[in-house]
DNA sequence: TGACATTGGTTCCATATGAAACCAATTTGT
DNA sequence: ACAAATTGGTTTCATATGGAACCAATGTCA
């Protein structure tokens, strides 16, 4: 009976909380602005950089290529993202927030901050802080073990 | 320019995290004992608790029915995992790990033990500390406003 | 200036996923 | 005791996923 308390499991905690909170959202973005959660990752970039290629999408949210282009199809076709030419290299094609995906992202970003305050409602602050450190410090080290053992560039 | 960092977005890198860190132990499972997650976590809880039944590991791991169900097919085909009756109610079909399912278990222990301190490493005993705590309470928090709002029952 | 390797993106395909339909064993209400 | 509601599990079906093949535009180097 090698005990083995699963409940302490690191990897297991974070997948399960993960797991809660994107169902959470997803439910949330899906119902009030009819994005998957993709999309949405696609918007905040876009979002935040003002201007970003597949390939930055790519790199900040750890998506897949396929997923990155099937969200960014979904919201070409909506019209709340345009691609903006981008002269010298041809293959990138920057995307930009159209006018009507900026006002969609800026009636998302409040929404999702008050989500956000909910879940972390209770938790003090310096455990708040540590959280955020320790998951950047988990993904660190999970990214370059991934690297290390057969993870290949893609 | 609604100034959003995405960085610094919990539910974002509890996701970003997570995945990594699911997708670094899906290799090792898979190269090492040719199991899935879904699967491990059966033997996981199975395996913690000495007999369960797939309402149990549902419970516990949050994974559906049809996850469950198909985990454990999978590893009673490969006779890791066996049902014993459950005599007055025979609805639930309790598992239990067969010899050769508890040798996996064993080996796997450690492994898995191993590879959640290499994430940890260098990651601050308190700190440490405050992210289970933390992931624990946004758990609960999640699940709270999950069920609160149309999240039915199952 | 050509082959040849790279890089950004899309599409194909086989597999994984989960909501809902379904079946069987119990429990509940009357 | 019996119909109706519940609960444990499996299966079906439509969709999501991600690895690999693929196409186009650059970059490289002899």
């Amino acid at each position: 009976m090698s005990s083995f308390d699963l409940d302490a499991f690191l990897p297991y905690r974070l997948s399960v909380t993960s797991n809660l909170v994107s169902r959470l959202f997803a439910r949330r973005y899906a119902d009030e602005f009819g994005l998957t959660i993709a999309e949405w990752r696609v918007m905040a970039v876009v979002g935040a950089d003002g201007r970003a290629s597949a390939v930055a999408v790519r790199a900040r949210t750890g998506m897949d290529k396929a997923k990155v282009s099937r969200a960014v199809a979904g919201l070409l076709a909506r019209r709340l993202v345009k691609r903006v030419a981008h002269r010298g290299d041809r293959r990138l094609e920057p995307l930009a927030l159209t006018p009507s995906g900026r006002a969609t992202f800026d009636a998302i970003v409040p929404r999702a901050r008050a989500l956000e305050a909910e879940l972390a409602d209770g938790l003090p602050e310096d455990q708040r802080a540590a959280l955020d450190a320790a998951l950047r410090h988990i993904a660190t080290r999970a990214a370059a073990l991934d690297a290390e053992a057969g993870g290949g560039p893609d």
